[in-house]
DNA sequence: CTAGGGTTAG
């Protein structure tokens, strides 16, 4: 049974999923900490199915007040993108733990919606719940999402003065990604060169991506300098930074790091995704045009994406009106975005109109349903799911592709 | 015999 959590902690998500399944034949009767390492899976796989058939045996088997358990439930239906049922739970907690608020302002940040996490933050202090470093991540994430630096700049110096945290290399990507979006460059490169801990590749790869944002080449051929030294093998920075010359029209600099990519024999795996509907998992592979309807699905994506800019996603619940979701991804049309959307309308927290920019569409409007239904003909299922993309913010976290 | 376990950016 400690496969489990050995397992669940070692992001074999899946095999853990798979362990469940053979324990439900076999008639075994899971317990708390079983049930605690599922849960983590299903958050991890953004498998809602199979979390929310969880859910219901652990509320028929009486473990339901098991405060581990209502956190690991939190979590996810957080990362399923159900954030109305992870705050029903929340706000049901007798008892709120650091870890509990942790996971539902993390929840609100992941799903740009940075205001309510940082109230939720302040809610949290003044409950007499003290923040500690993980806290911090979350909600300095939260800030830069939803481009609220000056607020996040705020708590970062709370958490070193008045908390007397000591802030890591996460923190610090953390607060250059937030200066760095908003395009305050010269503040976040400063603000690398002042720190007290060595930066990780994650701190220099935050500066390339605002590079990229705010189309930075000078700034970028440094950045990515010290990224490579830290990270040699990761082929999403050599992306990022072809990308970038490709945007400046520099065709010496795009070859300069493809050719580099090929000494390294470092090989970009085609950007993927998957999305679960209706219990089942649809796999989307960038570029991929199999479909005999292609063309008219690209056609669509065309459409969304002159109506898309920005990186968020949120759920806004405005009390009693309609929920709503909002949907905007980033550039480049490839799968995605798809999955973005497709994820969007699988929301099961009652979205009643999705967003995109100032155009509001039913949730029944036969441009959703008929690019859904278009994308659910395919009937791909993956096996192999071993990582489930998530949304952050709209987008997958994974670079883009070629 | 019964502990263990929940939260973390790019």
């Amino acid at each position: 049974m400690q496969w489990f959590l050995g397992y669940a902690q070692n992001g074999l998500a899946s095999e853990v999923l798979d362990l469940y399944k053979r324990m439900e034949f076999e008639g075994i009767c899971p317990d708390a900490v079983t049930y605690v390492g599922v849960l983590s899976s299903c958050a991890n796989l953004g498998a809602q199915t199979v979390g929310s058939q969880v859910e219901h045996r652990i509320e028929s088997s009486g473990l339901s007040c098991n405060p581990f358990l209502k956190n690991a439930l939190i979590n996810m239906h957080v990362r399923c993108g159900n954030l109305l049922k992870a705050r029903g739970i929340f706000d049901r907690m007798s008892e709120k733990t650091l870890v509990s608020w942790t996971a539902m302002i993390g929840g609100y940040g992941v799903h740009g919606q940075g205001e309510v996490a940082v109230r939720l933050f302040d809610e949290m202090i003044r409950s007499g719940v003290t923040p500690d470093q993980t806290a911090f991540v979350c909600v300095l994430s939260a800030c830069s999402h939803a481009g609220l630096s000056d607020k996040g700049l705020e708590y970062f110096e709370a958490m070193k003065n008045q908390y007397k945290l000591h802030p890591g290399p996460e923190h610090y990507s953390c607060v250059v990604d937030l200066l760095g979006r908003v395009g305050r460059l010269k503040e976040a490169r400063e603000l690398i060169d002042s720190m007290p801990v060595e930066a990780d590749g994650a701190v220099w790869g935050a500066l390339l991506g605002a590079c990229k944002i705010h189309k930075n080449v000078g700034l970028a051929e440094i950045a990515f300098q010290r990224v490579i030294e830290l990270e040699p093998e990761n082929v999403g920075y050599y992306v990022l930074l072809s990308n970038i010359y490709s945007d400046a029209g520099n065709i010496d600099g795009l070859v300069k790091v493809r050719l580099m990519m090929r000494e390294q024999k470092l090989k970009k795996e085609p950007g993927h995704s998957y999305v679960e509907h209706k219990g089942k998992i649809h796999l989307f592979i960038a570029g991929d045009r199999e479909h005999p309807q292609t063309e008219e699905i690209y056609r669509m994506l065309d459409k969304l994406e002159d109506l898309m800019t920005g990186v968020v996603m949120a759920q806004k619940n405005n009390g009693d009106s309609e929920k709503e979701a909002v949907a905007e991804t980033g550039v480049g049309v490839h799968s995605e975005k798809l999955a973005a959307v497709f994820g969007l309308l699988n929301t099961d927290a009652g979205t009643d109109v999705v967003i995109i920019k100032n155009l509001r569409i039913c949730r029944d409007c036969h441009l959703f349903m008929k690019l859904v239904s278009k994308i659910v003909e395919r009937q791909l299922v993956v096996r192999d799911a071993t990582r489930f993309h998530h949304f952050k913010n709209g987008v997958c976290s994974c670079k883009e592709h070629w």
